[in-house]
RNA sequence: GGGCCGUUAGCUCAGCUGGUAGAGCAUCGGACUUUUAAUCCGCUGGUCGUAGGUUCGAACCCUACACGGCCCA
């Protein structure tokens, strides 16, 4: 990034390249009728493309149906008296074919003047080149946007990381993997909430912004509320909501929205990110586990074509049912030289996690021991889709227990390609154990965990109503989406990741 | 927070052992009525991230800082 062509805009313009275009500005604003918008267009390139790409150049020809086009002109290739450009609209590309001899006196002297970038609109008829390309050949044409800034190079587009993120509008307009990304994020997402829908559950947007914030580990951010003199934490996760709502015979609710949290900022973790959070009475963990494999095989037939994924030259297999297996099993598949009985002896555990270089804290129990040497040896090598079941009860404070055996719970996370993707279970509704689970969290909080949960008095109060028998999960949609379109970071499935802010943008 | 790497023209990138900076594309001027990374001819364009230091001399060596990338916590 240059510091340079600092932000006073009188000051500006010591670049030759952006004064050139302020005078060509200059002259349109005194001709009149700079910025008009009274230009409509009646077709996008890509309504085109579908239309007339199968006709011939004769059958075009004959019928030469007239259109109206406009978008950013991303190409100009000026050979004397006539000129080809390419115009970019939010479809796609379509060719514009000029002949001086065939626009009104003076617009093709005017059009030479206009420079890659600018936004056009143009009327003429369709036709095919004589290579064979769908084209406008164009009657009147007319500069509707003066840009100020030179693009990109066309060949290489614009591959600086740091300049695609910040100035994500340049990204789009000159990568068309960057608008395929997000393009696909937007039907993943459309596609999500249709499923759900078809499966009658009601879509719900429950507060950002808590007076106590639950659903999760996690440090929360913290905003004041003037008039209220109240301090408030932005969510970590919408669940204690959600569960609400469940309690007021909303018996099947989601809601796809932003969860926030204060945390680092990494290929895998953005500070805001947004989290497809479901809630089921009357199942349990295993419908779950059963309706998230479902529902990705869906998904990946529906927005890619296919079940079969390849994620960063790694081939993913959505098609076949996905492995599940418990965090135990799981550990010490991984960890051969750890027996069963190692994993309940907290002593031969904390020995084993320093070993690992866990930063072993003295108030951890077992379940928090043996997760930790979960994700340390375990998790980033399960690629193929995975359940992973039963996880500690003292890592999973709103989950149920199992009646077999209390000390872990009904509880699920999917892993695929290392990473977590979704994270369910079925909900713990007894209020009586939920205050327990609430008051030994705040325990650990004031032991030093900061990221330990709240004790949420109105949560408790709403179970004490009655919670039916529930499960819930929450799918991480970023990681989803770095899935479906190979992302190696989650800064390219957001259009506006998290940068540090710069001390003089230009 | 730690380690490694990066920051040079509008963009993509070279730049050797320290000797005051180059290409392609774009721009600008010229030629060209079916091109598509158009082509051909000619000309421009730089406080080498910032600030110090070493040196006769620094894009290059050293230090700090800023921003970014990757990995680890």
């Amino acid at each position: 990034m240059s510091n340079r062509n600092r932000a006073d805009p009188t000051q500006q313009d010591q670049n030759k390249l952006i004064a050139q275009r302020r005078e060509k500005l200059a002259q349109w604003r005194a001709s009149g009728g700079a910025f008009p918008n009274d230009f409509r267009r009646d077709s996008l390139a890509a309504e085109l493309h579908g239309r007339f790409g199968e006709r011939t150049a004769q059958e075009l020809e004959e019928t030469a149906v007239p259109v109206k086009v406009a978008g950013r002109m991303v190409g100009k290739r000026v050979m004397g008296k006539a000129s080809f450009a390419h115009i970019q609209d939010m479809s796609g590309r379509i060719q514009l074919f000029l002949s001086r001899d065939d626009l009104p006196p003076e617009r093709y002297q005017q059009f030479k003047g206009w420079d890659v970038g600018d936004i056009i609109g143009a009327e003429g008829h369709v036709y095919k080149t004589q290579t064979g390309e769908l084209s406008v050949k164009i009657s009147d044409i007319r500069l509707l946007t003066k840009s100020l800034r030179p693009l990109p190079e066309k060949y290489h587009g614009l591959a600086d990381l740091e300049a695609r993120y910040r100035q994500r509008y340049v990204d789009l307009i000159v990568n068309e993997s960057a608008r395929h990304t997000f393009i696909l994020r937007s039907r993943i997402i459309e596609c999500l909430r249709a499923a759900f829908n078809a499966r009658g559950f009601l879509e719900v947007e429950t507060p950002m912004m808590q007076p106590i914030p639950g659903g999760a580990a996690a440090r929360p951010f913290i905003t004041h509320h003037n008039a209220l003199d109240a301090n408030l934490y932005l969510r970590i996760a919408p669940e204690l909501y959600l569960k609400r709502l469940v309690v007021g015979g909303f018996e099947k609710v989601y809601e796809i929205n932003r969860n926030f949290r204060n945390e680092g900022v990494s290929t895998r973790h953005n500070p805001e990110f947004t989290m497809l959070e479901f809630y089921q009475a009357y199942a349990d963990y295993h419908d779950l586990m059963n309706m998230t494999e479902e529902l990705l095989r869906h998904l990946a037939m529906e927005v890619l074509g296919t079940d079969q994924l390849c994620y960063q030259g790694e081939p993913i297999d959505l098609g076949t049912p996905f492995a599940r297996r418990s965090v135990r099993e799981a550990i010490l598949e991984h960890n051969p030289r750890l027996s069963a009985a190692e994993l309940d002896d907290r002593e031969a555990l904390c020995g084993v996690a320093r070993e690992l270089d866990i930063d072993v804290r003295p108030h951890w129990g077992l379940g928090k021991l043996q997760l930790e040497i979960f994700e340390k040896t375990t998790e980033h090598r399960l690629r193929e889709p995975t359940f992973i079941t039963e996880y500690p009860r003292d890592v999973s404070p709103l989950a149920r227990p199992k009646d077999a055996n209390p000390l872990v719970t009904e509880r699920f996370e999917l892993i695929i390609a290392g990473r977590e993707i979704a994270n369910g279970f079925s909900e713990l509704n007894d209020a009586d154990e939920q205050a327990q689970r609430f008051r030994e969290q705040v325990a650990e909080k004031e032991a030093g965990d900061e990221e330990a949960m709240f004790y949420d008095a109105d949560f408790i109060r709403a179970l004490e109503y009655g919670l039916p028998p529930t499960a819930g999960e929450g799918i991480g949609i970023d990681r989803l989406v770095m899935l479906f379109t190979d992302a190696p970071s989650i800064r390219d499935v957001l259009l506006f990741p998290a940068m540090r802010a710069q001390a003089e943008p230009e």
